[in-house]
DNA sequence: ATCAGTTTATGATATATATCAATTTGTGAT
DNA sequence: ATCACAAATTGATATATATCATAAACTGAT
């Protein structure tokens, strides 16, 4: 009798192994773990051996590279769909950044040598891989050059409406993310995040209840991530 | 008697088709198209479909964004080896840069379709191009974010270090690109670069003759690019 | 050789952002 | 409930960078 793999049932399945046959799958799913993160949680650190295939099923990390002076930088912020552990998978030894868990979380992880195997073999599974990668580093560079050319008050418009369309796609959310975090990612310090998001209130453009956001004027906040 | 296709003595073969068979190669020698460009020339253009997959042979070359306000952010500058259109050839219809001759360059030309049915039947060709793609975009995502954490100066230090270090591999050199080019490369304004550099020379670190630069204390530069 | 346009350069000033200091609010551990 | 510590907030001030104006030097086309 034929056992049964979970990986059948994955929603990413279609996605992800959209071109694997149910034995290769099968074979997969031998190695593969599936690990939960609470917020905090460690899924690698920089400077890590690479020794897994991650990718996150549920929840939502940041992806930030830890400087010498002990500063951080944050990447990018990703969600499910986005391969985690995609960047320099393939090109490095060791990660060249750390992923944190921003909510609660959950990756499948399968063994790299499993997926590089399966890479040699099937065309389609490589062809797809490609794909993914090539889309999520074309977008980590577009949304680094997205908030380079903004100013201060640009960048949090443009943070805010990331939550909003991207992430929460609701006009209410809780930010997954402290001020703090919020100038690691674009650049800025901490008060200066906080006094644009004052602003914003005082404008009554938003409403802050602590970590909690509204957003009222929507079009308002489109048209400063737009032109400052 | 068998045709003899030059790629057998291109240089970048080894890299680029170290698991290629003959046949192959001869295959996609066929649709094979080399290159010249001029300096300013166009290589390809943000928005134009994505027919071919191109790489750089000779030369230097800047990818940049063109804004909705015509503004220009240069993404990355790219010698030899560093594949140019990589990034985003697999994931999208269109260019979402632009990519221009800053030298004299030479590129090669394969039909995209050639080489994604070359990565459907051949897995080490596909590992080869994806352990490429992932060294190409973590590289400039790195650099972007080593420019981001520099102030004025750090970041001009971090630009003549990169044309000494990685290009040119000499402290005298020749600027490829104007201090307007430096300017949407680093984020900052002309004027500033130009008052940096102007700073660098009162101050005996580089001697600067119009376009050339030469670096007189390397010393100095690095420790002005790691601590301002 | 000349002209027009661009690049480089410099100074004065305005503006944006960082820094420093102090306070309040929130949070997790005991 | 309390304590210690991190996060959020606000104000005053310093600093960095942008903007505007002007001019010299360079470049390409005629």
């Amino acid at each position: 009798m034929k056992q049964e793999c979970s990986c059948d049932q994955c929603e990413l399945k279609e996605l992800f192994f959209q071109n694997v046959s149910s034995n290769e799958i099968m074979s997969l799913c031998g190695s593969r773990i599936e690990k939960n993160y609470d917020k905090g949680d460690y899924i690698f650190e920089q400077g890590k051996s690479i020794q897994e295939f991650i990718y996150l099923k549920s929840g939502l990390v940041k992806l930030f590279i830890t400087n010498a002076d002990g500063k951080e930088q944050i990447l990018s912020f990703a969600k499910p769909f986005d391969f985690v552990s995609l960047l320099s998978v393939f090109s490095q030894k060791n990660y060249s950044y750390s992923v944190m868990a921003i909510e609660e979380s959950t990756t499948c992880n399968l063994s790299i040598l499993d997926v590089k195997k399966l890479i040699l073999t099937n065309g389609q599974f490589a062809m797809g891989i490609l794909e993914k990668m090539s889309k999520v580093s074309d977008a980590v560079i577009k949304e680094s050059l997205q908030i380079r050319k903004r100013n201060l008050r640009g960048r949090i418009a443009y943070v805010l409406l990331h939550f909003r369309d991207d992430i929460y796609k609701n006009d209410y959310f809780e930010l997954p993310v402290s001020r703090k975090e919020i100038a690691e990612y674009i650049g800025m310090t901490t008060e200066n995040v906080i006094r644009a998001l004052t602003e914003f209130r005082k404008d009554g453009i938003i409403k802050i209840f602590g970590k909690a956001i509204e957003i009222v004027e929507y079009k308002k906040l489109v048209q400063i991530s737009e032109h400052g």
